[in-house]
DNA sequence: ATCGCAACTTAAGCAAGCTTAACTTTTTTG
DNA sequence: CAAAAAAGTTAAGCTTGCTTAAGTTGCGAT
């Protein structure tokens, strides 16, 4: 056999493919061993396999890429974990930061049957519930507006809030306890230089997010 | 580690489960090994293991059965598997011979967490879509009539169609072909000694199951 | 009662996906 | 630019869940 995509494979390829993507550069040995909890040897082993394969490009010492048949997957993976994010939350109502977990494992476990089924049931969504795109049947991305982290926002404009790391579940519970949704507009009163801190107002509240907190959430400018 | 819990051993254990419910007997070897579609080798070393973290009892040459540690993670499989088959008819519109598959694969994904939530959000149902009872949160199965094949049916009586096998997918197709639904009552006009065959009228409609058919659908009395 | 066959178990081995430890290459830095 | 540190790779080995092949047990038919 040439051999079948497995769960493991899968979230190989989920990996390099949220590397290349987010950081827009060729996936490295240490980053990915990381990001799925391996030791670096594991990700050596089943780069080869995956080259074999043909899913990604590897070269000792220089760092994986997807090919196009690898992204293929990838975004099928992709696919699979934010309709099904979505899903839980407006079929189930689940919260926005009890998703996560539960994709990364059912995006494995679902067929394209079913996940067209869920995509047609969501009305053909184009974002999860953190503000991720979904890449379509056909492996395309919606086009996504130009967003920056909050931190780089600039004092006076107005931004919308637009994405958030869908892994640190404390950090949405925190959003969620200060009443900071997603698409919520805010506009920025100061940017404080002693804490880096960044004081926004939303719906009439005004608060001040630290540092990490403005590295975190992804925002779109509305009003200069 | 007194060891986890993993998809295969979940898989022996329902299996198991479903084995002594059906026949009421300790599962052999040969049978498990058929329901799984492994070698019997497999299902001796498996009965080794299952029985050291005592979730079997275990005598070689003798069968297996379940202790009650054992039949509680088995009750808990079956559960998240018959919700979901439920979950997937009701909320996704997928035909009831459409959902064993999925479910079979999403029921080891499926935290408790999660499936307390469809089985909320389902109203706490008792029965899936093929008449399978539904265990409870606390393991307990809801109380089920008494109920016979269809072949067993007597000549001039009233029954209620409540119970098919969900594995054998050609059999729903049929059924759903002829309109013979679920909780459909049926009034069996005759019962052919040279073909064996059963003669039904349900919904104003007359026709003639087969022997396997009717072996293989069961039924309610109604009315003598 | 025992023979023969079906059922069952044991033994050896394989593939996947990991680990740790030792070694090599690349990158950083004084 | 050379030495040290970091990153990456290789080698050996482990566990899980299987396989096939060989050997053992139990049971129904004679
Ligand atoms: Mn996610
Ligand atoms: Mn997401
Ligand atoms: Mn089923
Ligand atoms: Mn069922």
């Amino acid at each position: 056999m040439v051999c079948m995509s497995t769960v493991s494979k899968e979230n190989y390829l989920k990996a390099i493919f949220n590397y290349n993507v987010n950081i827009g550069e060729s996936a490295t040995t240490k980053k990915i061993a990381e990001e799925l909890s391996v030791s670096n040897a594991a990700i050596t082993d089943m780069a080869k396999k995956l080259s074999e394969e043909g899913l990604i490009s590897y070269e000792k010492y220089k760092g994986m890429e997807l090919t196009t048949e690898g992204e293929k997957i990838a975004l099928n993976v992709v696919r699979r974990h934010r309709l099904w994010e979505l899903f839980l939350v407006k079929v189930l109502g689940l919260n926005w930061n009890e998703v996560h977990e539960e994709a990364e494992k059912l995006e494995h476990q679902t067929s394209e049957f079913l996940i067209d089924r869920i995509d047609e049931f969501l009305g053909y969504p184009e974002f999860d519930p953190h503000g991720h795109p979904i890449p379509s049947k056909n492996g395309t991305l919606p086009k996504t507006p130009k967003i920056i982290p909050l931190y780089e926002a600039e004092k006076g404009s107005t931004y919308e809030f637009v994405r958030v790391n869908d892994r640190d579940s404390e950090l949405i519970n925190y959003l969620m306890k200060v009443g900071l949704l997603l698409n919520t507009e805010m506009f920025i009163e100061d940017k404080l230089k002693f804490d880096e801190s960044t004081m926004v107002t939303y719906n009439g509240k005004t608060i001040s997010l630290s540092k990490k907190i403005a590295e975190s959430i992804y925002v779109k400018l509305l009003k200069k």
